[in-house]
DNA sequence: GTGAAAGCGCTAACAT
DNA sequence: ATGTTAGCGCTTTCAC
């Protein structure tokens, strides 16, 4: 970079030979081509001088830059960032690092995927998409190694690492009719995106399986807690002698809490409350959540893995990594009350 | 990177120019210099090929990445992650991308600093530093540009983003005095952060203006709850009389809730309790937390800022800005009970 | 086992 | 206003 860069010529000057001996010595790969002793005394001279590796001239030849890109909805958001943290560990332990992009509008997802292109990362992990979202088609046709993570995309034209939905959602109403509870609602997500679509799903299809008539459903425009809140109430008010909730989200569910509290009820004792995620404090709030846990740093783990493996050229043929969720079960659901 | 990989001298030869007229017509800075009907003809060229630019190859060229090495204890913390979310918006917004790294054990930190500055990033963020840390003065020397945030190092060496730890304990201990409480403790972080020591350090300068003896101080070993827990024992077992306690950190005080529950003490009725930082979803826990709220979102964009001018060779003589953190009074402090 | 040389894709003098 | 040319620092043939 700057003027006084130590270069590979540097070191072959010092260590008297040839600059191409040194680039063999000093890549491990190569190393046995060249004699041990003299290996030792490039690698002497290289230390001595402080020589760095210039890490873009290597990718400007090779074609591979070990840079994978991370596109997030939202970095400090509870679910993204550990399934950030997850991908880092893996890339790290890969020698692999991440260039992480908060796409804070989904339009802008098309337009960093191809930046980050541009800028050579040899894959790209995508936890933005929608469920429609013909960006993904666009990126597979340009032939750019990619993996979605946490949402999937319908077209399934992209291996996707996310948690069962619908295994999910059989777990927290299962949980809700061993309590006795029949009247159940649906707190859902954005049906956009394939979580809050699945979920809702999910939830349909695990009351049949109960035999139960869900009592209404109500979905949030946004996971965050004020649209949870809203959507909470339009619930509360279309569903009649509702005793539980299943949410989508755990943001959705704390939503909740606030809703049920402006109409003077309580939870669990008026309303048993599900949440999914099981995000960092849940067993800190007031009460704690009962909810849906997903490992979302084993999603994340998954997901650089996958990643990794196309982009060292084995085409393993999976399409879909589905982590099983388990149920966490604390103090915002309750036997029935017999009224 | 793959062998179809369209180059300027594609869309030179689809143009018909020399492939550096090319470069000058796509370039935004020297645009000016070609003829505006063979810069439109150029970019026709460049989007019917597909063309994009390597901007690996630039680098290589210019000497300059656009890339910000970011270097975090921990991604999915709930303080740090917001910092990071403030350093890739203003990244984003200057045309920057960020690296991030996980350096999970502090002594990993120098050696990334390192492998990052050979992947050619512009400069270094750094929110892992100790108050002792050699690394950041060896960084320095190399000239690499590097600004610390949320954690400062002694030297003062590099410029640094921080809250005003100080002023945060005087409004925490101030607040405290208000509601009545004489015999106060301080729930300590670790000394060998920069937070540990000088929050420490404000408490007792705080209580010194008050008028006030410091009821007792544990440092906590790790910024956790297990920890915070564990100190929060020593100090009611060594404090008596304690009143109320004034935490390093929510998750800290969070502990305490627990230390508190162990001994059937009551918060706020028995002990009242200031934590630090206002974190997420701390207006949800029970007891709502009352802290001291940092917007660490605005340190890392602080942060991006800083480094940025740092890196465009403007060399002002900044070396920390010192961020005034505010009071958000909640339900762990209450006025103290006539006992 | 080591040296020589070409070239990855681009920018920036330097010519014209 | 445009073309020519020389690298940036490295890897990888190809010779010897």
């Amino acid at each position: 970079m700057k003027p006084g860069r130590i270069t590979i010529k540097d070191v072959a000057e010092a260590a008297g030979v040839h600059y191409s001996t040194v680039s063999r010595a000093l890549n491990p790969r190569t190393r046995s081509l060249v004699a041990d002793s003299l290996a030792e005394r490039v690698e002497a001279a290289a230390a001595r001088l402080g020589y760095r590796p210039d890490a873009m001239a290597a990718s400007l030849r090779t074609g591979r830059s070990r840079l994978i890109g991370v596109v997030l909805p939202d970095v400090s958001n509870l679910v993204f960032a550990p399934i950030l943290g997850g991908v880092e560990e893996t890339l790290d332990a890969a020698g692999y690092r991440a260039l992480v992009v908060e796409a804070r509008s989904p339009e802008r997802v098309a337009e960093i995927a191809r930046e980050l292109l541009s800028r050579g990362v040899d894959g790209l992990i995508l936890a933005t998409v929608a469920r429609d979202d013909a960006t993904v088609a666009a990126l597979v046709a340009e032939g750019a190694p990619i993996v979605l993570v946490n949402r999937t995309e319908r077209s399934g034209l992209a291996p996707a690492v996310v948690s069962d939905d619908a295994l999910g959602m059989r777990l927290a109403v299962e949980h809700l009719v061993r309590l006795g509870h029949l009247r159940i609602g649906h707190l859902g997500g954005p049906p956009s995106l394939s979580t809050g679509f699945l979920r809702r799903e999910g939830f349909e299809a695990a009351m049949r399986s109960a035999g139960l008539a869900s009592a209404g459903v109500a979905c949030a425009a946004a996971y965050d807690r004020e649209a949870g809140r809203a959507a909470a109430r339009m619930l509360l008010q279309s569903a009649s002698g509702l005793t539980a909730i299943v949410a989508a989200n755990d943001l959705l569910a704390l939503g909740a809490y606030g809703a049920l509290a402006e109409k003077g009820l309580r939870c669990p004792r008026d309303v048993s409350i599900v949440g999914h995620n099981d995000m960092p404090l849940m067993d800190m709030v007031d009460p704690p959540l009962t909810t849906v846990r997903i490992s979302h740093r084993e999603m994340g783990r998954e997901a650089a893995r996958l990643l990794l493996t196309r982009v060292e050229g084995v085409t393993a043929e999976v399409s879909a990594i589905v982590l099983a969720p388990t149920m966490i079960v604390r103090g915002s659901t309750a036997l029935l009350r017999r009224r």
